[in-house]
DNA sequence: GTGCGGATACTCTATTTCGAGTAATCGAGT
DNA sequence: ACTCGATTACTCGAAATAGAGTATCCGCAC
């Protein structure tokens, strides 16, 4: 077995379509398409080529036939190999039972925060949480459509993960946002005068040099610990 | 101001060190990792150097001095400059008031789901949601330790996000496989029909070009809207 | 004084990823 | 008959990413 490990999702997705029938790309990409799975897994054309070459070299897939329709451009056909079907197996288990740790752009954002002043962030904050309301409306609609449609719950448990972290998110965005205003948040105070100096034309460099002289002792745990 | 627009989260990172002060890119890399930022924000030599060549490209940064110690590697000084310090803020403001689409695993994993059985899906979601107990105790411990050493709330916001996610997620795992095994799942009994029927050889190929026959009307749904 | 683990400070290259671009065909109208 | 937009099916190259590899220096035990 290969030493290099595919990990972009997408080509799981791909040995799960070519799990039903032989396909070609293209196929497979508006297969995922209109099963909506590309709200789930990111899918260009460009990482799909290039993953459905990788699995190929893998092992996972083989190339089954290339049919050429006038000259339309070349179609070539891929089916799973036995090795690919354990692939999926494993790598779809291994997805399912264990957290990796995925970087979210808000985690990233809040890791900075203090970059900007606890009145900017906390409005910001509310315009989050109005955002994460409509895409709660919009998840509301997607299900009301399935439900008339007949389409199974199973079908959706993307969405319903979906809403479930989004409600997750806001519940979180407008506690925090919350929490700056009213000072409830430990270290808010500081972070206040900080940016208050900084408006006043303190830089950033001094008050780092000395940050006891310019916010007090609250400011001591912002020192390297010696 | 350049078209290309940086997308990596660690270009912000280096700005908002640089505001702080001029550093060379180990040294950011290090006041990053010593912040705890490696956790909210993925951190490698590879990108950080590209990344602050883009900066510098861009004219974020500049190259404010190149040190030379004896015959160790040249170190290179970088500023912010003012189209920095408005680029950190603008991004970070996005961050914080803009929810953009993550693709996680765990998405990617539910919405191929039904290639697995119910039993196994079940089962592996059990795993899962006993390894996100073990992350919750973890970040407690650092909740813990952090108390004691009375750094504020405010540079633990992203742990607490991240403790609000988990608990989300362990939330909903559970409830899912709980579920599937009483089978208040929509859907779950086709599911688990399907994967008699594959266990007992016949294939996807043929389930799949007439599902109704193999697996009655619920599966209807299954076939494209015609 | 010497060996050696760990920190310092990058560099290099192989992959991956992205998405715009290309080029042919099909069907619905005019 | 023709044309215009949508669909089919991929190609290409620039840019980003990952992380192993390199080379030097420091402190401390022996």
């Amino acid at each position: 077995m290969a030493k290099s490990s595919l990990s972009n999702p997408l080509a799981l997705a791909v040995l799960s379509c070519l799990l039903e029938k032989p396909m070609h790309p293209y196929e497979i990409s508006t297969t995922l398409r209109n099963r909506g799975k590309e709200n789930s897994i990111k899918l260009n054309y460009g990482s799909l080529y290039s993953v459905v070459e990788s699995l190929s070299k893998h092992g996972m897939i083989t190339a089954s036939e290339t049919v050429r329709d006038g000259r339309r451009p070349e179609r070539t056909v891929y089916e799973i190999t036995p090795a690919g079907r354990e692939k999926h197996d494993s790598w779809l288990s291994e997805l399912l039972s264990t957290p990796v740790r995925d970087f979210t752009s808000l985690e990233a954002g809040l890791s900075l925060m203090p970059g900007l002043s606890p009145d900017e962030v906390s409005r910001l904050l509310d315009m989050r949480a109005e955002k994460l309301r409509i895409s709660l409306r919009s998840l509301q609609a997607t299900f009301d459509v399935a439900g008339e449609r007949g389409l199974p719950d199973l079908f959706l448990v993307e969405d319903y993960y979906r809403r479930a972290m989004t409600q997750a998110e806001l519940d979180f965005v407008v506690k925090l946002a919350e929490d700056i205003r009213s000072g409830a948040l430990g270290g808010a105070k500081v972070w206040q005068r900080m940016h208050e100096l900084v408006d006043s034309g303190v830089s950033l460099e001094e008050i780092g040099k000395d940050p006891v002289r310019f916010l007090g002792e609250e400011a001591r745990v912002m020192q390297p610990p010696q």
